[in-house]
RNA sequence: GCGGAAAUAGCUCAGUUGGUAGAGCACAACCUUGCCAAGGUUGGGGUCGCGGGUUCGAGUCCCGUUUUCCGCUCCA
């Protein structure tokens, strides 16, 4: 739709004139698919991050939380099986600018010859009824051994080039077997290329004695290789979970969408550790909790849905995402899995570590299941900043754009600024800001009208603002005006704190989590 | 990666058949006003994305390139 369009540019626009987001290296035209987080966007971020580690930490006294490296040891990968997922040769077909994977294209060549020799076996089979053999029919038949031989051939190839990682004879074979696009039935091929989504560099400063590491394109890992290490020194018990927030990387083929698909982003995940069988419970257990989180900010229940996967990734044995409804639709904020025991029996095979957890309530020792939480804190954020920015008309036909943060996470919570900045006003304002500046961020402003500075209050999401004029010097009270609702009222000086800070609690959403 | 569109001041955009870059807003200072964006004066800020080419002369024409947006494609 073209106005949802237009609001999601709008929204770029704001995000960099008021400081959220910029394209990366800008200066030198950027770089794409990576942005930087301006004064107020890592505001908003940080008290992102804060609500999701405290709802995790605070309310769950058996949830910790890590901080591992983003370098892993290489055979992580291995194990995790990113080596071998995240490594696709691709090629395009020039025609219908489609793009396939080259094992994929060759994997379908050799069952159309098997097809083919199927297809012999069967007619033969009519011909001959009770009395056909197919081995001894395969061996003597022409045209199945004609085919037969070419199928071993393409095989013989199709293992040697994967295993050499030789992508030119891949494109070699797709050309010798005239393999044709299944959508414009063309054999202009683009060559083999290999796509791996993990980023790669060396650790160590010789170039022989270099080895190359990856940067982690998921945070998961750290936590299950460090799992044993916590379960140990906290002694944690069955169920616990570990919580951990970290940068990932993947080089994205195509990254796009603003801060939705970025090549550099962060997650928020939780990995809790289960009884084998009672995954199933504590699956619906976090998927209920993890949906109330994000209601819980207040920015619309109906713009969350629950999207099932029906095609489980090679870990999962259930799967959810909690989708939110962006400007170009709905869109996953936060996957949550059910990992069975992959990646530790996985990290035990590699490693040849026992890391199995003894119950002492079973008496028994067992590798345990894995119910994950993974939430983007960019999806987060760019969920929270869409739903939050607001064109609105007002009466006598202006017009304001207002961030309609949910105040927890604003950047400013409070501007405070003197109706004029003389006759002792701005000092005024300024003992004001002393006194509140140590519990919630304060902004200052006594430039331009005083419409024009709620306006830009209004714009960056601040949800108070407080005026001191001249009777304030008189009376001890001060005008404060609410961003939402543009109302004003006349408060004491002394009540701004409780104000300001009832409204900014985050213990109020955490009541509203547990109570749903 | 393919195709389409775009790129001029912090933002939104003008810029004529090629002739040495403008406006509004924003920003800074001072004056004025004072409870919902528009007062006055002055000032700072652009080698027109980058690199070539054509030309006496290129923001403008041509080629290449980078980035962004849209559509494909990919997606643990």
């Amino acid at each position: 739709m073209a106005s949802q369009e237009d609001v999601f540019k709008k929204l770029i626009a704001h995000c960099k004139e008021y400081g959220f987001v910029f394209p990366s290296s800008e200066i030198y035209d950027g770089l794409a698919a990576v942005y930087d987080y301006g004064q107020n966007g890592v505001e908003l971020k940080n008290n992102i991050k804060r609500y999701w580690w405290d709802s995790m930490t605070l309310l769950h006294e058996n949830v910790v939380g890590i901080d591992a490296a983003i370098f892993m040891h290489p055979t992580v990968w291995k194990a995790s099986g990113h080596v071998d997922a995240f490594n696709d040769p691709l090629i395009d077909n020039k025609d219908s600018k489609k793009r396939y994977r080259a094992d994929v294209l060759i994997e379908d060549l050799m069952a159309k010859y098997e097809e083919k020799i199927n297809k012999e076996c069967e007619k033969a089979a009519k011909r001959f009824g009770e009395k056909f053999d197919r081995e001894m029919f395969c061996q003597t038949n022409q045209r199945v051994l004609e085919n037969r031989a070419k199928l071993e051939e393409i095989h013989g190839r199709y293992v040697r080039a994967m295993e050499a990682n030789d992508l030119a004879e891949l494109k070699q074979i797709i050309v010798d077997y005239d393999v044709v696009c299944p959508i414009s039935g063309t054999k202009n091929w683009t060559d083999v290329r290999q796509f791996n989504l993990m980023f790669s560099t060396e650790m160590g400063s010789t170039a022989d004695g270099a080895m190359k590491v990856y940067l982690r394109p998921e945070t998961a890992q750290g936590i299950f290789v460090n799992y044993l290490n916590v379960q140990k020194t906290g002694r944690m018990k069955i169920p616990f979970g570990i919580a951990q927030i970290g940068k990932a990387f993947r080089n994205e083929i195509v990254a796009r969408q603003f801060i939705f698909r970025m090549r550099e982003f962060e997650q928020m995940e939780m990995q809790f550790f289960v009884r084998p069988g009672e995954e199933m419970k504590w699956f619906e257990h976090w998927k209920q909790f993890r949906l109330r989180w994000h209601k819980a900010l207040g920015l619309g229940d109906e713009k969350y849905r629950f999207h099932d996967h029906d095609k489980l990734a090679h870990y999962a044995n259930a799967a959810t995402d909690i989708e939110f409804e962006m400007p170009f639709g709905f869109k996953e904020v936060e996957g949550i899995h059910s990992r069975t025991d992959f990646d530790l029996s996985s990290h035990e095979k590699y490693s040849g570590k026992n890391i199995k957890y003894f119950d002492p309530e079973l008496n028994e020792s067992y590798t345990p299941y894995v119910i994950e939480t993974s939430i983007g804190v960019d999806r987060t954020f760019l969920s929270i900043i869409a739903a939050a920015y607001t064109e609105e008309q007002l009466d006598g036909g202006e017009s304001r754009v207002v961030l309609k943060l949910p105040p927890v996470l604003a950047p400013y919570k409070v501007c405070v600024m003197p109706l004029v900045k003389k006759d002792g006003l701005p000092e005024k304002a300024r003992e004001i800001m002393d006194e509140l500046k140590f519990d919630y961020r304060c902004a200052y402003d006594e430039k331009d009208s005083i419409g024009k500075r709620y306006r830009r209050q209004d714009a960056i999401g601040t949800p108070f603002c407080v005026t001191v004029d001249h009777q304030t010097l008189e009376d001890g009270c001060v005008t404060i005006r609410f961003r939402d609702t543009m109302a004003q009222e006349r408060v004491a000086i002394e009540s701004l704190s409780a104000t300001i800070g009832e409204a900014v609690n985050m213990k109020n959403l955490f009541k509203k989590i547990i109570n749903g």
